[in-house]
DNA sequence: AAATTAAAGGATAATTTTATCCCTTAACAT
DNA sequence: ATGTTAAGGGATAAAATTATCCTTTAATTT
């Protein structure tokens, strides 16, 4: 579905959200460790979000990770995706035609159209706060 | 969605459904020309095709590849997916952690159930049959 | 039976994705 | 101001995926 490089990062959205739920910055290595993941791979990642002004970054001692507060409720999954992966997830064709449309559908293009939409509109209507408050309600993991 | 080699795979064998219809059996050199992909790489997925008796293949001269016409309604998208990407598509995790179930959910499980759990359904009552239609129809098109 | 044709299969190469290393830059603490 | 800390960024490496080449095997045609 995503690039490993995007799962990461959804996971470390989440995990960064919901330490800024306590108001808590976090370092690379700590994100790294809490979610299972390669450190200097995901410090890449986490450079794409910064800028992407996913997350916010501060440089030295008692630096790290946060991100706004306010914003949990506002930031929608499918912002980190596109970040990350791109818009290949929603205009992504079955069979991987790029002029696959409704004039000119692939064989598949039917079939799949109900689903790539529910996915893109399941992806814009799920925000991080979402997913983070099922974290704390111990529902969910992210450590593997 | 999938990979490069299942889209191949799945094109390929639409064609070959497709002539099939007609009685007619397939070079690779065709069927790489109609679906447009590499002919090298398509033997090789058509091999496992084979091997997995999606497809039937012939050597020598007027060989090629055909399917057996009564197996066309029979034979559903998922087999071929699960042929050539296994079937991670299936239970894949939003997130990639194997261990993610019902039981044990990550933060984005019970958003992507529905939406996996639709990608199964479609993918296992999709005929070969349905989409080759489609394409006799003009309705659709397998060469970009 | 011999020649020809086309798939099967092994080895190898190119590309993309994933991952690591190390040096630079910026922020904070003293 | 200086040292320490942590992110930024460039270069490189490893692994996986995609792609090609070439030899072998098995059919069909003559």
């Amino acid at each position: 579905m995503f690039s490993k490089s995007c799962e990461y990062a959804i996971k470390a959205t989440i995990y960064i959200a919901e330490q800024a739920g306590f108001d808590k910055r976090v370092g690379l290595k700590e994100i790294a460790q809490a979610i299972d993941s390669p450190e200097a791979f995901t410090a890449k990642i986490l450079q794409q979000l910064s800028k992407n002004r996913i997350v916010d970054s501060v440089k030295g001692p008692s630096g790290g990770f946060s991100m706004d507060k306010k914003n949990l409720e506002v930031l929608k999954l499918s912002q980190i995706v596109k970040a990350i992966d791109g818009d290949s997830v929603y205009k992504g064709c079955g069979l991987g035609f790029n002029e696959c449309s409704e004039k000119k559908p692939c064989p598949v293009h039917y079939k799949f159209k109900t689903i790539r939409d529910e996915l893109r509109n399941m992806l814009e209507t799920t925000s991080v706060k979402d997913l983070s408050m099922n974290l704390n309600k111990g529902l969910a993991f992210l450590k593997k």
